[in-house]
DNA sequence: AACAAATTTAATCATTTGATTAAATTATTT
DNA sequence: AAATAATTTAATCAAATGATTAAATTTGTT
């Protein structure tokens, strides 16, 4: 008997363990994960865990680093494409990234509350720094400032990376308290999430050209 | 002998170890905070922390219940405010609001993280929606956004809500990401933050005429 | 001062939790 | 098929953790 039962192969254990990882931990943190709460998701021995992984510190590693990559990947590959003009940018990473954020809405509030204990561990490892550095971005954005004149041709481009990412991902992370403001469901807020596509860009634009 | 040794009171057993709580859940969040730790933190034995407050889940409430005051009654006392224009609304409300999160900068991300743990357990008593609906500030919005016109005339408000205080908070909640990003340390961070006080009023203006 | 009440302490309990072990089972190689 | 290696399981360990208890100490009252 092959292990094949249709065209679709069953993922092994590790494999298992590590999807299993992923829930509970972007779920309810390192913290508050237990073990036991991995072992039971994946349906597994609880002993396979450590046979395969080590130790809990090890797996949330492992997933951290996965999950910090899917975070900054679709971020940094828009800010750093050399083909893309500074409204290419805008347009491009609010659309992209909105729509990865619709696919895992608890990313955000992981990332930031994972950083927040043990900043160094991780962000050291990912070279945010360099890669925004060589990108152009801020060139261009000084750029316009500078064109556009007025009060904000002064002002450090760090507030617009900041402006973008905060319009774009604070309402997943504000999640619960929005929703029990509008009294809207999960698709009511998708909604609104999808309308913001179009909306902060329109935004953006609007606080580079002042 | 009087237990006052200059004109100021030692807070009494009960108090300090709220404090503690206050210092240990806010830096460490529920799940990771050890009973132990308040009471080294509070420099009192552990058993006191029962005897005062039951368990680590009440003294828990009690602290959450005064942090989620201390994040919302700043902004509801500005949007509520009848003498105010939307204009000054949002003057007053962005000056206030950063001073509150220079001075507790892990405020926004300890909230968060809490209510994205049980949602309904602290919002429901909060009673955010209907506070929201008195205060005028969507009618407001709205009545402005008719006025200018364009594109943005048929959005929903809410939107608005979610640009003022996402453009306030968010560098909070991703302030170990942007130190990375900038290099800057906790001075640097808080200057950039006092240039947001003038400069997203500003920003949310130009949104609100497009 | 004598007594009662409130507070504080050290010791201990019962569970929970991350991890390990030795035995059992399954898969792979010879 | 036999032997070897890899995987899985149930049982167990040691440390951590929230909570309790009984005794000791301090404070307040008569």
């Amino acid at each position: 008997m092959s292990k094949i039962t249709s065209s679709i192969q069953e993922p092994g254990a590790e494999e298992k363990i590590k999807e299993a990882a992923k829930k509970v931990f972007l779920a309810k943190g390192y913290a508050a994960t237990r073990t036991r709460d991995i072992a039971e998701e994946a349906g597994l021995n609880l002993a396979l865990l450590n046979y395969y992984f080590r130790s809990k510190e090890n797996l949330f590693h492992i997933v951290m680093m996965e999950k910090l990559q899917l975070f900054f990947n679709s971020m940094i590959a828009v800010f750093s494409n050399k083909e893309l003009s500074l409204d290419g940018k805008i347009d491009t990473f609010v659309d992209r990234y909105i729509t990865v954020l619709v696919q895992y809405p608890d990313l955000p509030i992981f990332i930031m509350s994972e950083l927040h204990q043990r900043p160094q561990e991780f962000l050291k490892e990912m070279k945010v720094r360099e890669v925004i550095q060589q990108s152009g971005l801020l060139q261009q954005i000084q750029e316009r400032l500078k064109l556009s004149g007025g009060v904000m041709s002064t002002v450090h481009p760090i507030h617009f990376i900041m402006n973008i990412t905060s319009l774009c991902v604070f309402p997943f992370i504000a999640k619960p308290i929005f929703q029990s403001l509008t009294g809207l469901e999960k698709e009511g807020f998708i909604a609104l999430m999808e309308q913001r596509k179009v909306l902060v860009p329109i935004w953006i634009k609007q606080m580079l050209g002042g």
